[in-house]
DNA sequence: TTTGTTATGTTATAATATAGCAATAAGGGT
DNA sequence: ACCCTTATTGCTATATTATAACATAACAAA
């Protein structure tokens, strides 16, 4: 292959209306089958999520959602995003108080996230051995692990060759 | 042993003036060594951040330093838990916008944290396979790790016993 | 249509964190 | 000791992120 494990990042130049429309087919799949109510606000919400690769903060959100017209407070954005994040549609990056698409939902499921320094994009990862060793080393503490947050800071494919040649 | 591998989080009768005895000696001599100034201030905000095996908020250390007769703003704690943290003796949690007592420092060491759900405790462990996995893991995404933060939430070893016997 | 439930609107406020500048204290050379 | 430089702290204001509390509206099932 052209660019050897870059998957999770997407190229550049890639299309991402596909990856928008994706997403959006996705969760409407996902909501249906589950008999959940993707609104009219909620599906704003997820595809304003999901303009970039880099995560958004909610009062980020706020502000392109009223750019459309709507006049919504705060609590709005995060009603919205606590649905989102509720059913796996989004998940929150704790160390950027910023939120992310996600596109392999789930209730709940955990997050592995490589976070760019550069670019400030976002990838989701799924790990076995990592789950799998983060799973090990607690359970050497006596721990029972419930919810791991694994949050990568360093840098992508793309800005590692944008410095290094 | 009594306990097997619960050694990361101290049972709850322990001798917690020696943890902070510990901590504070060990951070005497870090800051010693490195020409470091560790001053009234900083030392009375780390030994307040050793008051707890819980993660506290920088309002609430805020707070017990003022109980102590100081009357310090915000700014103050946040200045001081900045040297502490870029001398790797305090760790942010991000999952909780609180912080915690290192007790194995060296500048900018990557944090693996146990939080219990149920007492608030948190265990730093350093659990080298972990740290391979992700970095495995991130260098197939070609993904360059800087700084992997990984917060576990779960239950510890005393939490479970009190519940399950 | 009534009723119970879920979702949204709205106002206020809580909780966390930083900017910017003045005053003070600590070290280093002379 | 003195001056100079730098690091630290004090102080006021403000930014940023998130939640509380209660009213209204939409929906869905009986």
């Amino acid at each position: 292959m052209a660019r050897a494990g870059s998957k999770a990042f997407p190229v550049p130049e890639h299309d991402h209306a596909a990856c928008i429309g994706d997403a959006m087919a996705m969760a409407e799949d996902l909501c249906r089958e589950n008999g959940l109510r993707f609104t009219r606000l909620r599906r704003q919400v997820f595809e304003l999520v999901w303009t970039s690769h880099a995560p958004l903060g909610a009062y980020d959100l706020l502000a392109m959602l009223n750019e459309r017209g709507q006049r919504a407070a705060p609590m709005t954005i995060y009603r919205a995003l606590d649905f989102l994040m509720a059913h796996g549609l989004v998940h929150r990056l704790n160390s950027r108080n910023a939120y992310i698409g996600c596109n392999h939902p789930g209730d709940g499921h955990a997050g592995q996230f490589l976070i760019c320094r550069d670019c400030g994009r976002v990838a989701e990862i799924e790990e076995r051995r990592i789950a799998e060793a983060v799973r090990d080393g607690a359970s050497r503490a006596g721990f029972d692990v419930r919810l791991p947050v694994i949050e990568i800071e360093g840098q992508c494919f793309d800005c590692r060759g944008a410095r290094h040649g």
